[in-house]
RNA sequence: GCGGACGUGGCGAAACGGUAGACGCAGCAGACUUAAAAUCUGCUCCUCGAAUGAGGGUGAGGGUUCGAGUCCCUCCGUCCGCACCA
């Protein structure tokens, strides 16, 4: 019996689709284009086999659109810059530049190793000067066109990494990589102007119908549209207008406050005065941002005793205070409150005893009788205690507030979005320099464009802490670009989601002398298939939609959306082990006494965990070189795809995995030692070869529909079902027919074509094997034979009251009152109705016949 | 609190509103072996029955329909995103 010599052969058709230059993309107008591309990795040390699912599906749709006719595009490259690099560095005294080279070189070689069909003439690396003097001129295109500024902002500040961090990168009040405990510090920043775009942005998810729909809905929700109002309260005491957003101005005449968040100006200038202020405001800020901290925190106000003018009822007066729960970066930093339509304003009146007056009656109540309790009341309803409002649903409330504020002149209607500027700014090293010079004349001077790239020093040590760049000798002291004078160059470098923004456009022409050539990118943008992980819903995949719409301002292309079809792949799971101590342990470390028990390998016990999505923290990562050196990456590639939908999380077992193997040695000795003498690749099937044959001919021409729906439909667990039991059929084929070769070899043929996406390697050894010519990779897709997947008979099923009684086999499309009478001669189903006559029959064509009784 | 997804055998999972459990894993029995591994054959949702078979079954309850895992309503549970957002 032999074993299918999975060592030799994946190096050798490695070797000869490389030779060949099989994946290798050339623009061709004349033919329809396909850009496959998954999120590139960061380098940060080996692939696990966690790391491998999605570009395993990658591949999969690469080597079948390509087999389908599609000019394919499908590179590789490295998000290069980023901390691990700079921490390695600190660590183990190696340059950050030469850590990532070296990760680099092995995961390319792990890669190469999967068999994954990438065009390496187009590989990448962000760090590579080459590739991120493009993005220093797109930001001073960007600062051109306004899309870029320099502001000081309260930014979020992560006290491990030393840096600052974007919104999108805090993830319940910690920072996204570090999980520490994130805080709040006033620096001057870069920021890129995303917030010019949140309408679109927001408007142009529903074109992208190929997204996931969960996807789109995060992007909605952190965009956060709210339509509203700005309205103006002049202050009684002060020549000061406090100027409040609200989604409720329908609910003005039942306000009772308004509430400066602690870091407005007005409320700023005012603690120059009071003392007492100045401190409620510096407790605000001791305060914690993370969720438990928000979550217990008293909601506190300061009295300020200053009144503000009612904007719609000048006689009526409402107290002022500054508030711990008023964000300054939402709306305009101040709030006014209508407790008896808002919980968090109910709860604050009830604890300064602030008057609690309804203005929106809930259907069936009582205009005499209603009052607050300790809920308010947020649903519809009609408008009372409101003046001119009175007797208004809350929509036309809000319309008609809107219409008098903008006529008086002390408010406008207006939209409120959650979406905050990027940040861009980082204190790090191992990022693209920032092309400004700080100049004490000039102030800040764009570097010259000519003077680009920027580069990094590569002489910096990394002994002290804080950004090496500042601290280095000579980098950052340079003559001003304008008046020669001597100034500083920038010293924080680009958030590195900045090279993720644009590495898609780069791959268009990777090794073109500007960012890249715009009919390249007209012709291959935009991706028609991206695929990668869900935490980007937010982060890196909201930027590149923004960065398209400003590179487009600055006239690099016209393009609308960046990704046209979005797949989220399911992580891979793998049981988690602990030892007495919290200790975790490796899954190789894990074995089981003679009694079942899990140990260690010095015998002491250990204890099994959750199933977790492998990480090296919890060390429940499985290599993949083991892996591939074991049973091979076809192996690999089967079990990755196999086991559960590509959207769901997929548990890495060994019995999986040596599943997997079995079929991969099943598949080889069918066409290595074929169950009937196989006639020559010439050979013809006879037209009639007898129903048995026939049926196996059947089964073959559906798989291969099947095949083609499910891989279209992503549905890549199922395809390999329908592989399994095509391979089941072809097993079980009737030997001694006189055609059975004949129509054996016409289904390992389109086996072997099937597997081609999914298992390269195996399908070329099986291809040679079956003596076809040429490379399956360079193999048109099968199509099926739409004579064959019709079937002649089909069984119909019999219901009687919604239950099944029978089933027989009946010619397709037989007229429905033959089809009705057989149903009704059959005895299980002629018993039930004792001869009565049914009450009603229901036809389905081919499929049910359902009878009443 | 707001928004969303999901709930099917021992396990991973299939199922245009039309024969629930394809395909695989694990398990059981057998064949081949001195033996094991590998491989092959058969069985495997539950209850009753020797068996043809009968009854029940897709988180719970209700509804629509000739027919519901699938559609609608209520509830329970799990997971995910956002959250002092005015």
């Amino acid at each position: 019996m032999s074993r299918y010599n999975f060592r030799e052969s994946e190096a050798k058709w490695q070797q000869r689709w490389s030779e060949r230059g099989c994946f290798a993309a050339r623009q061709d107008p004349v033919r329809p284009k396909y850009y496959v591309l998954e999120m590139f990795p960061y380098p940060s040390g080996k692939l696990h086999v966690g790391h491998v699912r999605n570009y395993t599906m990658g591949d999969l749709v690469a080597r079948y659109r390509r087999a389908q006719g599609y000019n394919v595009l499908h590179p590789m490259g490295w998000d290069a810059f980023g901390l691990p690099a700079e921490n390695a560095a600190i660590a183990g005294g190696i340059h950050p530049a030469v850590w990532t080279a070296e990760n680099i070189a092995t995961m390319r070689a792990q890669l190469q190793r999967m068999g994954f069909a990438y065009d390496w003439s187009r590989e990448i690396s962000t760090c590579h000067p080459q590739y991120y003097r493009h993005e220093q001129k797109m930001f001073l295109d960007f600062l051109a066109k306004d899309l870029a500024y320099r502001r000081e902002s309260w930014v979020n500040w992560d006290p491990v990494e030393n840096t600052v961090l974007a919104n999108e990168q805090v993830i319940e009040g910690r920072g996204w990589r570090s999980g520490a405990l994130v805080e709040k510090r006033l620096l001057s920043q870069w920021n890129l102007r995303i917030t010019r775009y949140s309408d679109e942005l927001l408007d142009a998810l529903k074109g992208l119908d190929r997204w996931p729909e969960r996807v789109r809905l995060m992007q909605e929700n952190w965009i956060g549209r709210s339509e509203g109002a700005r309205v103006r309260w002049a202050l009684a005491s002060h020549d000061v207008t406090i100027e409040v957003f609200t989604t409720r101005p329908d609910t003005l005449y039942g306000a009772a406050f308004l509430a400066l968040s602690p870091h407005h100006p007005f409320a700023e200038e005012l603690a120059g005065r009071d003392s007492t202020l100045a401190e409620f405001i510096a407790e605000c800020d001791r305060a914690g941002t993370s969720e438990e901290a928000i979550e217990t925190a008293e909601k506190r106000g300061y009295s300020t005793d200053i009144e503000a003018i009612h904007p719609l009822d000048k006689s009526r007066r409402v107290p002022v205070y500054v508030a711990n729960f008023v964000l300054m970066e939402y709306g305009t930093g101040a709030i006014f409150g209508c407790p008896a339509h808002d919980q968090r304003d109910l709860d604050f009146a009830r604890k300064y005893k602030l008057p609690v007056v309804p203005v929106v009656l809930p259907p069936k109540e009582d205009p005499a009788t209603f009052s607050i309790g300790d809920t308010a009341y947020v649903e519809d309803g009609t408008l009372f205690n409101s003046s001119f409002l009175n007797g208004l649903s809350v929509s036309d409330a809000k319309r008609a507030v809107g219409e008098r504020l903008e006529a008086a002149g002390d408010g406008e209607r207006t939209i409120a979005y959650r979406l905050r500027d990027w940040g861009v700014s980082r204190q790090r090293y191992w990022g693209c320099p920032i092309p400004v010079i700080h100049c004490p004349d000039c102030g800040i001077v764009p570097v010259p464009e000519d003077d680009l790239p920027v580069e990094l020093p590569q002489d910096v040590d990394f002994d002290q802490s804080g950004n090496p760049l500042d601290r280095h000798p000579t980098w950052k002291h340079v003559a001003c670009p304008c008046c020669n004078s001597p100034s500083q160059r920038e010293t924080d470098t680009f958030d590195t989601f900045f090279e993720s923004s644009w590495y898609f456009l780069r791959f268009c022409s990777a090794r073109a002398p500007i960012a890249f050539e715009r009919d390249a990118a007209q012709y291959w943008m935009p991706v028609d298939q991206y695929i990668g992980g869900v935490e980007h819903a937010v982060l890196h995949l909201l930027y590149s939609r923004f960065f398209i719409r400003a590179l487009k301002e600055c006239g690099y292309l016209d393009l609308d959306e960046p990704f046209a079809g979005l797949f989220t792949q399911g992580m891979v799971c793998h049981q988690t082990y602990q030892n007495a101590e919290g200790e975790w342990l490796f899954p190789e470390e894990v074995a089981s006494d003679p009694a079942g028990r899990l140990t260690d390998e010095t015998g002491r016990p250990v204890i099994a965990g959750r199933n977790e999505k492998m990480s090296k923290s919890k060390k429940n990562v499985v290599g993949l070189d083991a892996i591939v050196d074991t049973y091979g990456a076809d192996t690999a590639r089967l079990y990755l795809m196999s086991n559960s939908p590509p959207e769901r999380d997929l548990e890495w077992t060994e019995t999986g995995i040596e599943g997997a193997w079995r079929q991969v040695n099943r598949l080889w000795r069918m066409v290595s030692e074929p169950s009937v003498p196989l006639p020559p690749p010439d050979a013809v099937i006879p037209d009639e070869v007898g129903a048995k044959l026939t049926g196996v001919r059947r089964i073959t021409h559906k798989t291969i529909a099947a095949v083609t729906d499910d891989i279209d439909k992503f549905h890549f667990n199922r395809a390999v079902a329908r592989i399994y039991e095509l391979t089941n059929a072809l097993e079980d084929l009737p030997a001694e027919a006189p055609d059975a070769g004949a129509v054996l070899r016409e289904g390992l043929i389109t086996l072997t074509q099937l597997l081609g996406p999914m298992m390269p390697h195996l399908a070329e050894e099986m291809w040679q094997e079956l003596g076809q010519p040429g490379l399956v990779a360079e193999t048109a897709w099968p199509k099926a034979d739409a004579a064959l997947i019709r079937d002649e008979h089909v069984t119909i099923a019999v219901q009687v009251n919604g239950k099944l009684r029978a089933t027989f086999d009946f010619p397709r499309d037989a007229p429905a009152n033959e089809v009705e009478k057989s149903a009704l001669a059959l005895p299980q189903i002629s018993r039930l109705l004792e001869g009565k006559p049914p009450r009603k029959v229901v036809i389905v064509p081919n499929r049910i016949v359902s009878v009443v009784t």
